[in-house]
RNA sequence: GUCCCCAUCGUCUAGUGGUUAGGACACCGGCCUUUCACGCCGGCAACAGGGGUUCGAAUCCCCUUGGGGACGCCA
């Protein structure tokens, strides 16, 4: 079986999670199969589809690495296609014209309503004879054959059957002329090439219908898989207007592009008791075997976790890529400060997303640092003055500058003072950092420079010194 | 309303007739430790309800309930 995918979008908005997830597993499928992965922009509404939207969702893909096979497809360019494949059915007497006016129609399904019925179109064009009116543009409707029930078949939910007698006789031409998405998509899909259709559950009901017309075309259905939805932390639907439905915030954010794809793939598929993928580690092992069919929530947590996982693995390069933006984001230099390369190091096991390492790194980047009121409070006293400035002295008369080096000094200073390694450690980071916590002492002065440790150090030791003069001074007063 | 889909810890899930119902996130303890993390160890916690089938059901069938989706000259 020849393995031909896609992803079929309408840029009608923002890339958003479920799509993002849709696309992955349309391409993992391939890639595991040695198909391909084609996508197909679906931007035949012209009012909600935009030139800036449809670059916006190939350049989405693209962030997270999940290029398609060959170029991009553009519906709206196959029109004269679905034309004439329009009228070809009706040639062959699988469409006929129906003359109803969109108020005629909505006229209808009131009724039939309102009798308790659902709502369909009856087919009062169907078998029409006599001269069509005259100032009516024309729809042109699908005869949908008259079997007893359409069967689909698909990967998660096994047989699903449809009494023909709930479908009706749908719109493949519209009275402009223009097709409409259930005509386009099979010709579109036919004309691909694609053998797989994997895309969301919502899409299912309109499988039986397209099914009928892929017959009434003689072309050979291609295999279905019909993916749960995507429900927000809460249970509910996800809301478009979330920023957390946008795959892109997550990069913003400072996610990796595989993280989120590691995470979007568990959510719906499985395999065994792993959680942590790397890409090539999901195309060798995914499959139809662990999907899932109910629908699941995302997980902000979890999310996290996974991203934790990866920034522990990922390449340094890809983690100093994420990192320079980030940097930028909150108005700092990264060229003003360490090696891009060593922040990473220093802060990939201790931060949650880029953005957190970006935070926690502003003092090696910043000229000011603010010092944390309780912090310095507790950790600054007048009994480290002399401690402090007796590393001080060490420090600047270091010959290198290396983190082994002032991790040497740091400790044969404690010795000498026949104090403890930890006595020196935390006054020396609040004073170089501003507040309590950063990577190992010897790594944070080294990523702060000798430049900037001495000059912080010599504001702490005159903070120190103001207050011992302000303790004196009520102790006299 | 009609049709369709779904249902195991709070969440993501493993499980396909016989398991002390497993793992992961989160949460709570503890260990490690120069801060923070990472890591390690342990704990809490689930088969929606009711009927069948069977020697035996989380697993198969039916009903109920709950959640979701579809019923357009949108895609």
């Amino acid at each position: 079986m020849s393995v031909r995918t896609r992803f079929a979008p309408s840029p009608t908005g923002v890339l958003h999670l479920g799509g993002l997830r849709t696309a992955l597993y349309n391409w993992l499928y391939a890639r595991r199969h040695g198909g391909e992965f084609l996508l197909r922009i679906e931007d035949t509404d012209r009012q909600r589809s935009s030139p800036e939207h449809i670059r916006a969702l190939v350049e989405a893909l693209q962030r997270f690495g999940l290029d398609p096979d060959e170029e991009p497809l553009l519906q709206s360019s196959r029109v004269e296609r679905h034309r004439e494949v329009a009228h070809q059915l009706l040639e062959s007497g699988f469409a006929y014209h129906c003359y109803c006016t969109p108020d005629e129609l909505a006229a209808m399904r009131e009724e039939q309503r309102a009798r308790g019925e659902v709502p369909r179109y009856d087919g009062r064009w169907r078998d029409n004879t006599g001269p069509p009116p005259a100032g009516v543009k024309p729809v042109i409707r699908f005869r949908r054959p008259d079997t007893e029930e359409v069967v689909v078949r698909d990967w998660l939910h096994g047989d699903v059957r449809y009494l023909d007698s709930q479908l009706d006789d749908l719109v493949l031409l519209r009275a402009d002329g223009s097709p409409t998405y259930h005509l386009s998509c099979v010709v579109d899909d036919e004309d691909m090439g694609v053998r797989q259709v994997i895309r969301g559950d919502d899409h299912l009901n309109n499988t039986p219908r397209q099914l009928q017309l892929i017959q009434a075309l003689g072309w050979t259905a291609p295999e279905y898989c019909h993916l749960p939805l995507l429900l927000a932390p809460d249970g509910r639907k996800l809301s478009k207007r979330d920023e957390a439905t946008d795959a892109l915030h997550y990069l913003r954010a400072g996610y990796l592009p595989d993280a989120v794809l590691n995470y979007l793939a568990r959510l719906g598929w499985s395999h065994g008791d792993r959680e942590v993928f790397t890409i090539e580690e999901l195309i060798s092992r995914f499959g139809r075997d662990g999907l899932g069919a109910s629908a699941s929530r995302l997980d902000p947590d979890k999310l996290i976790w996974i991203n934790q996982q990866h920034m522990k693995t990922a390449a340094v390069e890809v983690l100093c890529e994420s990192l320079e933006s980030q940097l930028e984001s909150i108005g700092l230099n990264p060229e003003d400060g360490p090696p891009l390369e060593e922040v990473a190091e220093a802060w990939r096991e201790r931060a949650e997303t880029l953005a957190g390492v970006a935070e926690a790194a502003r003092w090696a980047f910043s000229h000011e640092i603010e010092l944390d009121e309780k912090a310095a409070r507790k950790v600054l006293r007048p009994v480290v003055r002399e401690p402090l400035a007796a590393v001080r002295a060490a420090l600047a008369a270091l010959a290198e500058w290396t983190a082994a080096d002032i991790h040497a000094c740091i400790a044969e200073t404690a010795e000498s003072l026949g104090i403890g390694f930890g006595k020196l450690g935390q006054p020396l980071r609040v004073a170089v950092t501003g507040g309590g916590v950063s990577p190992p002492i010897d790594t944070t002065l080294y990523l702060a420079g000798r430049a900037r440790t001495l000059e912080r150090l010599d504001v702490a030791l005159g903070y120190i010194d103001a207050r011992i003069a302000a303790a004196e001074s009520a102790a006299q007063g």
